[in-house]
DNA sequence: ATTAAAAATTGGTATAGACAACTATACATA
DNA sequence: TATGTATAGTTGTCTATACCAATTTTTAAT
């Protein structure tokens, strides 16, 4: 399970370890995990490595700890505060559910006007049309089509309809995603968008319009998906 | 600066230290910080106390690490006043238009059990339950329900109808709100709400659920709200 | 002056142990 | 019965030290 011999780091292993028992859910919300002197000397590590393992999960929303009784598991919330810029499948994972997605149209077309507009290039120009019907648990949640220009996402293939855009962007392009403005709005069904979230038409739906920029306000990508309102909910904080 | 008798941990002190430094414009953004070794000598606390304090300040977003050269303040993110936590007021002003409203319902009641929940108080203590229509260049836009402890909100009259509940909040009762969570979901319109906002039985709306919260993190009110789909977007940028 | 090697500096990971604060339980006492 | 007390088990804080990894600075060689 820890492996001392391995360059990964033993607390990151053990994060990922228990994160592990939480996600395939071998550890049930409400649980209380081992205690931390009990990992320690099972896998002969120190316990402060331990509770860097911890810590970590517990900043991440996974668990939480109560002084002097124990540390727990977190309850799957589906309303979770999107404290961030965060890709659907990082915001399923953190939900605890699991992403997927149904791949429903890949092409390469000339940019119409409005969307070379916003992407600030010209009409025409070559971009990726991808639309994809993105799952929970295997349950339609939302229908997400991208536009990204095909100069920027080179040797993009439909091998993407089971990858995250986001990790694509950044770890293949190398391409720092660094804000994003967002639409919300509300919406009901389409006859179209109903049958393929498996919902009835006039349905209520969520719009929400991204464009995502990179560090020089640059823009990456369009992103306009329509979420279920029966499962989807948007949560975020304000400051002032 | 670091008080060892204090019953205040020494990581926490040196944290808020760090943090204040930071509000106050002392530390700019993009100047490096002492490093690590050397906030331990000065403050005769151990390089890992040091650590921990400063792990803090980074999963904050205040502050970020590159290993071998040094600890950052950040640039960007923390402290963009009134970014979004704005009410309905100032929001509509912001967009040229003229608030108003008109008064639906106002009253004291018994604080159900959700609600007294969610305020932090006992159930059955004495809420105000205020609805009003809001308008825009005197249309309806919104159906907003307030729930604020009576106890808190003393004097509350029927005069808050055509005011800004958030200046009365911070004006009279000198409570500073400080941020607030947000919900926001997709839903259509009831038979009542429809009549109330001018619309179409089954017309989409957009339901906004806030709770907003003074510094220490204590509750003051809830709003819910049913905007008009027609008339309304919410728009958010997003960092990370 | 240029380049390469070495040293110094910085954050990252890890250990072992100590005591404090808090919780739950069992037991003794009034 | 109610209340305090002892105890064991938990997380929270803190120390002192060591070595690793990435980066910058210094030194030495050419």
């Amino acid at each position: 399970m820890i492996n001392k011999n391995s360059p990964v780091p033993l607390y990151y292993q053990l994060e990922e370890y228990i994160k592990g028992l939480i996600e395939k859910g071998e550890l049930q919300p409400g649980e209380t995990l081992p205690p931390e002197r009990e990992y320690a000397q099972k896998y002969k590590i120190s316990r402060m490595t331990v509770r860097q393992a911890i810590n970590q999960l517990v900043n991440e929303g996974y668990l939480y700890r109560q002084k002097g009784k124990g540390t727990f598991v977190s309850e799957r919330k589906i309303e979770q505060p999107l404290q961030g810029l965060t890709s659907f499948t990082e915001e399923m994972k953190a939900r605890g559910l699991v992403p997927g997605s149904q791949l429903v149209h890949f092409e390469i077309i000339p940019a119409p006007s409005p969307i070379a507009e916003q992407l600030t290039i010209a009409e025409n120009t070559p971009i990726y049309d991808i639309k994809r019907i993105r799952l929970a648990d295997g349950v339609p949640m939302a229908l997400e089509t991208n536009y990204i220009s095909a100069h920027l996402a080179k040797n993009l293939t439909e091998q993407i309809a089971n990858e995250s855009l986001y990790d694509y962007i950044e770890g293949q392009l190398k391409v720092r995603i660094d804000s994003a403005t967002q639409v919300i709005e509300s919406s009901i069904a389409s006859k179209d968008e109903a049958a393929l979230l498996n919902i009835a038409e006039g349905a209520p739906v969520m719009l929400i319009q991204r464009k995502t920029f990179q560090k020089e306000g640059t823009p990456i990508e369009l992103v306009k998906s329509i979420y279920r309102a029966d499962r989807y909910k948007f949560m975020i904080e304000l400051k002032r």
